[in-house]
DNA sequence: ATAAATTAATACTTACAGGTATTATATTGT
DNA sequence: ACAATATAATACCTGTAAGTATTAATTTAT
C-alpha cells in the first residue's frame, strides 16, 4: 500500500512536469502522456493548483505551470496535500498513544524503514529529479 | 497511510499473543485488551486461522493458540496474509511497468525507504519482539 | 459578437475496505 | 440430554477513496 492511489497520481502528474520542462502543460497533454482517469486528472489538476503547486490559466490557450520554482517543492508536501502525512507518523499498530517511555511493541523495529521513508520524501524536492 | 487497517490489527493481535504467553487467548479476552471492533476482530481471527498462524477450538474452554513456533512467523507473511505484499514492491507511481533500464523518475529516490521496510519486515519474527 | 478551447465547480456514482448482524457448529460442565 | 460458552460461516451495511457527468466560467482567435 504505502501511499494512496490519489498521492500516486499527484506525484506522478508533478514529476512529469519537472522532468518535461515545457512552458505549459494543458490537462489533455498530461492525459495522453500519463495513465490517470481524464477526469479525475483534471479534478486533481484543479486541486493540485489551490495547493498552490501550479498556477492555472483558463481560456483557449491555457494551461498549467508551476507555480513555485521546483526546488522548494518537497515530496512530503505534495503527499501532505492530497492525503494525511500524520497517518504516517503515528504508530505503526495504529495505536491513538504510543508514548515514548512505553511504546508499542514493534516500535523500534519500525522506526528504520519509517525514518527512512519520512526523510526521504522531506529532504527530496522536484529539483533533484533533474540530477 | 503505510499499512492497512487490517493489517495492523492483525499485527496487534499477534504481536499482543507473542509477547503474553498465555496458553491460550479467547476473542472476548483480546477484545478487552486491543482496541478493535469485536466482530472485526473475531472474524479476523478466523482469517489468521486459516493463515496458518493460530490454531482455533471451539467450545466451551475454546480459544486460540499459535499454531507455528513463533520464531517462524515473519512480519512479511502475515501482512501479506491480509494484503497484497506485492502492491509494495511494485513502482512507487503505480506504474503498471517500471523496467530496470528505463525505470520511472521516482525509483532510485524510492530504493532505500522501501527497501527498509521490505527488509525489515521480511527478517523480523514475533520471536525478536522478545529479545 | 461569437465560437472554440480551455479550466472550475459541483454533484453524482462506484468499488472496496472496514464494520455489523444473524445463524450455524462445536465443545464441555452439569 | 441439555444448556452454556466458545468459534465459524455467511450475508448484509457503511464510509470513504476513486472515478464520472454536467454545467459554469474564462480566455482568445476570428
Amino acid at each position: 500500500m504505502f501511499i494512496s492511489k490519489t498521492s500516486e497520481y499527484a506525484l506522478r502528474i508533478l514529476t512529469y512536469m519537472a522532468l518535461n520542462n515545457e512552458t505549459q502543460f494543458s490537462a489533455q497533454s498530461l492525459y495522453e502522456e500519463l495513465e490517470i482517469p481524464k477526469r479525475y486528472l483534471m479534478r486533481l489538476l484543479t486541486d493540485l493548483s489551490k495547493s498552490g503547486f501550479i498556477n492555472a490559466t483558463r481560456g483557449r490557450s491555457g494551461g498549467y505551470v508551476f507555480a513555485r520554482p521546483i526546488e522548494t517543492i518537497y515530496f512530503s508536501e505534495i503527499i501532505n496535500s492530497v492525503e494525511d502525512l500524520q497517518s504516517f507518523e503515528g504508530c505503526v499498530l495504529g495505536n491513538s498513544v504510543c508514548p515514548v517511555d512505553k511504546p508499542c511493541a514493534l516500535h523500534h523495529i519500525w522506526e528504520k524503514p519509517k525514518q527512512a521513508f519520512l526523510e526521504t520524501i522531506k529532504t527530496t524536492t522536484l529539483a533533484d529529479l533533474l540530477l
